[in-house]
DNA sequence: ATAATAAACAACAGGTTGTTCGTTATTATA
DNA sequence: TATAATAACGAACAACCTGTTGTTTATTAT
């Protein structure tokens, strides 16, 4: 057999494609993207596209689904300590280590993320990220640490508020330059959830 | 002079296309719209469209254009009393009518409201949305609440993680039907937000 | 009643989209 | 290294959407 996708012309092509794509998102957003866009950046001919891609939006959810299977990988492997954690006093040391290794790859792959998840990215990337989000939070036996009694309001509401405040605080990171290191953007985050807005904003003590 | 906007025709079309758009972003999603689409929809003439809006992009802005401003106008006529509110021990008052008042408004244009900000929707708003509620927040004499040297995160960020969580809980009580009260709604995010999410949780004391 | 003008109708060039040819160039492998 | 497989190319296609324009019809304000 010979169908495999290891074919250099394949990578390169593919390669081409995606570099094509992310500088492009940049300069005039995802959506006023046409595939002539692409193929003309990316110096192949657009049959060759086609023969790779169905669309502009299956390259993208492609190129989307490597990216969120990574970060579920990363998520996994550090959710045993995380809830171990958060039932003890200390809630803060393993889900801080867990939000080090994210922003580490978000990082890494900051030319996508930042033209994603920035003002002329793709919405449903980032309505992808907040489901992701929520399964992950819901469903990794949290039930056994959060009860539903104990919430203060809806818990919808809760993964809502939690989920969207972090993926702002990431697209506020990118957007602005990354300046500060993956272990200080995981104090932020830990510092405001953990203590409260409005306690890490002094108004409260 | 006769160039006014007030001709029974130009309300009518500009009626039949703003329903036209809100059905179809929830149809298929905003961007997939062509202009053919929202005149065959309202039944007009494609040159008619045209003869009130550059394209659709234009629509649209014109319509979020109106939007924005009434929740600006809202904003403004409540915020002294927040501000006043933020200083003392009871920081709650003040700020819950103002999100009780915006929750009603968003209730009023659910149409509306629930298209542009949902999946399908149209991301430069929700961009505009929270551009809007930064400058709400920082431009409003709230330097002479909220103390740099006080903050115990950078500012961009606290900003960024209260707006991104609000707009997230909006979604989510627009996307799962509006069941709660715009009292409930304001009770729920303020909770939130003046504890910190883990206490809302009913992980923390 | 009538002048003004919004909306309809029709046609236009220019652009993008998928698709399909035959041809050329590159690759994997024996 | 020779060769069979196949990726990529170039060109052409109908179908569709976009703005725009000129003409005609219908509605409106006064």
């Amino acid at each position: 057999m010979r169908d495999n996708n290891s074919d250099l012309r394949v990578i390169r092509t593919k390669e081409s494609i995606r570099d094509a794509l992310v500088e492009l998102i940049d300069e005039k957003g995802f959506e006023a993207i046409t595939v002539k866009d692409i193929t003309t950046r990316a110096k192949i001919n657009r049959g060759t596209f086609y023969a790779h891609y169905q669309d502009k939006y299956d390259l993208m959810t492609k190129f989307e689904e490597e990216i969120m299977f990574e970060m579920s990988r990363i998520a996994k492997q550090n959710f045993p300590g995380v809830i171990a954690a958060l039932g003890t006093n200390s809630p803060t040391l393993a889900p801080f280590s867990l939000a080090v290794s994210l922003f580490e790859y978000l990082n890494e792959n900051n030319g996508f993320m930042k033209a994603v998840l920035g003002p002329k990215g793709d919405l449903s990337f980032q309505t992808r990220l907040k489901d992701f989000m929520w399964k992950t939070i819901y469903g990794n036996d949290v039930n056994a640490i959060i009860k539903e009694e104990n919430l203060l309001v809806p818990g919808q509401y809760l993964i809502s508020y939690i989920a969207s405040a972090h993926i702002g605080v990431i697209q506020q990171w990118l957007n602005s330059g990354m300046k500060e290191s993956p272990q200080e953007m995981a104090r932020i985050l830990s510092t405001i959830t953990v203590n409260g807005p409005l306690f890490a904003a002094g108004l409260k003590k």
